[in-house]
DNA sequence: GGTAGTCCACGGTGCACGGAC
DNA sequence: GGTCCGTGCACCGTGGACTAC
């Protein structure tokens, strides 16, 4: 009997040249994971194109896009690891709580404009920041941190700014949660005990306190009840972030958001497995389940702001925020 | 009553990483336990880093450091049983003892020097060699035997000079002895009857043929007293160079040097065991011993080297003797 | 039965080459 | 024609799965 031929060569499934070889999930070439790993990896620049080469090598781009396509799994490379993804979520929250507290607006623009062009400059000395100033910045370096995550330097320009549009603001109210409750606060506030909600609300009629507490409250009580670190805070986020049912994302941005979204996914249930061993799916699902107390805060604001709108047209919103409404 | 739990999943103790396993001596995981098999197995470089990683397993020296820190046990690596430590034992002495008759220094080079760069040539033909000439080579193959040790492999260069200057002498000196017992001689002398102390030691005035005599003969008669075997003598010298509590080592040097010298030590009472039975550890502590006698017999040359250099500043010593005093 | 050792697939790295400017 | 950048080959180290003692 002759011996089983296990290097038998087979299409590479990315450009179709005959391989024996196996990378990140799929029969691939050598030099199609060199691609994929060098794209990931930032080793080299990665620009869209327009040239719809779809099985050629020529095309950087398309083999690139080949290689989703085709299955290639982004958590293969290494620096996806659980440990690593962590300490890099970490690093990121760092720095936006430094743009968050060291940093002001220079102008009120909108998302569009912030996108393409807008800095903030270093905090003026003494200025005293209202809840208006405050939520830009929130919105701001929320932003930042968004465009922090590795997977953006992957998304054309127009998928970019539907990912960032889609989840900017709902993640700058779960970072005010966070940094409330970071700081041993029992509801949201910005620093200095600057409340979230702009004074000119007591002027609103209908003012309801009860919502405005609700709103104030409900995410940190969950935050408190399930006694969540930063680091499961900041993978929830980043879960909530990494949404790939956005309408109007190309399915190659779909694709890869979606596998962002399963590597942070899975290095939050590692976190789960390590703290409660038996009953970690309990606390995984309630982890997950931040994202509808979110969507529940976001709802009642948006009643707030509607309320607001009705009774006072005027009233200064920065362009941010108006934008989310 | 419940089963035993024998799988119960606890941190590494090198990586923290959750497992399963028990490996060289220590709760460790499948990874920890192949870096440190591979390092001391020399299937892979190892070099030393300044990353300090202490608990990441992103560098393999640091990580390595973790598993001697650890405790794993250098041990139960299998090339450090008994009969594989003393057949290499006795290939480095071959190897060493090839040097000595057949190679001559080319220069007069310190200890500093030689740990550089310095190697020597194939003797020429019918050179004869004075007492000076035959000391230089039996410590350049002393040091040549020590760096053939396995440990050298896993010191820092600072640790391994260290690790060096504290023992070559004394260990060039006991090697003198070992050649002339194993050539059946009843003092201590080099080839074609050069004796161990130069023609210009008439000179000195307060010449004492009984202080040199005792230099000469007191390891040897203690080597006959105990019959000792060649493989005794090799493991007694290698555990007198595995000295872990030398100043300036870092605690890791220490902590390597130690656990090799308990391996040379176990197989030295191994063969006295087996030697014995009964009375193995007499002979055990007789052997051990032999390091107290030869540092009395260093301590006999250092009053001779004393007068020497009273009487006679001027004679030409080798530098690497010159070193030692 | 448990632990040390071996095998091998695959991810990562270094380097030489080739085309573009 | 030098330099820069991307490519792809060859090799290395890792760690999972298996074997042997």
């Amino acid at each position: 009997m002759s011996p089983r031929v296990s290097l038998v060569s087979r299409p590479c499934s990315i450009c179709n040249n005959l391989t024996d070889e196996f990378n990140y999930g799929v029969i691939s070439c050598n030099p199609c994971k060199m691609v994929f790993r060098r794209v990931m990896k930032f080793e080299t620049k990665f620009d869209h194109c327009l040239c719809g080469n779809k099985k050629s090598t020529s095309c950087r781009c398309c083999r690139f896009s080949a290689c989703i396509a085709g299955g290639m799994k982004i958590s293969c490379i290494q620096k996806y690891k659980h440990a690593t993804l962590i300490q890099n979520l970490i690093k990121m929250d760092h720095k936006r709580n430094n743009t968050f507290f060291n940093y002001q607006m220079c102008e009120d623009l909108s998302l569009d404009q912030l996108m393409i062009s807008g800095v903030p400059k270093i905090k003026d000395q003494g200025v005293r920041f209202t809840s208006h100033d405050w939520v830009s910045m929130e919105i701001y370096s929320t932003i930042e941190f968004m465009k922090n995550l590795d997977l953006v330097h992957i998304l054309t320009s127009n998928d970019l700014m539907i990912f960032v549009k889609n989840a900017h603001f709902k993640c700058a109210i779960f970072f005010i949660a966070v940094r409330s409750y970071m700081a041993k606060m029992e509801f949201m506030t910005f620093p200095d005990n600057v409340d979230v909600f702009p004074e000119e609300i007591s002027n609103v009629p209908d003012y309801s306190p009860k919502l405005l507490n609700r709103i104030r409250t409900l995410l940190i009580s969950k935050f408190r009840e399930f006694d969540v670190s930063i680091e499961e805070l900041l993978l929830v986020v980043t879960i909530i972030i990494c949404d790939p049912s956005v309408a109007g994302l190309s399915e190659f941005s779909m694709n890869v958001i979606s596998q962002y979204q399963r590597i942070y996914s899975s290095a939050l249930q590692a976190i789960c497995q390590n703290k409660c061993k038996a009953s970690w799916p309990t606390r995984f699902t309630n982890l997950l389940f931040l994202s509808n107390i979110l969507t529940k805060t976001i709802k009642d604001l948006d009643d707030v702001v509607v309320l607001f709108k009705y009774h006072q047209p005027a009233l200064p919103l920065r362009k941010l925020v108006k934008d989310s409404f």
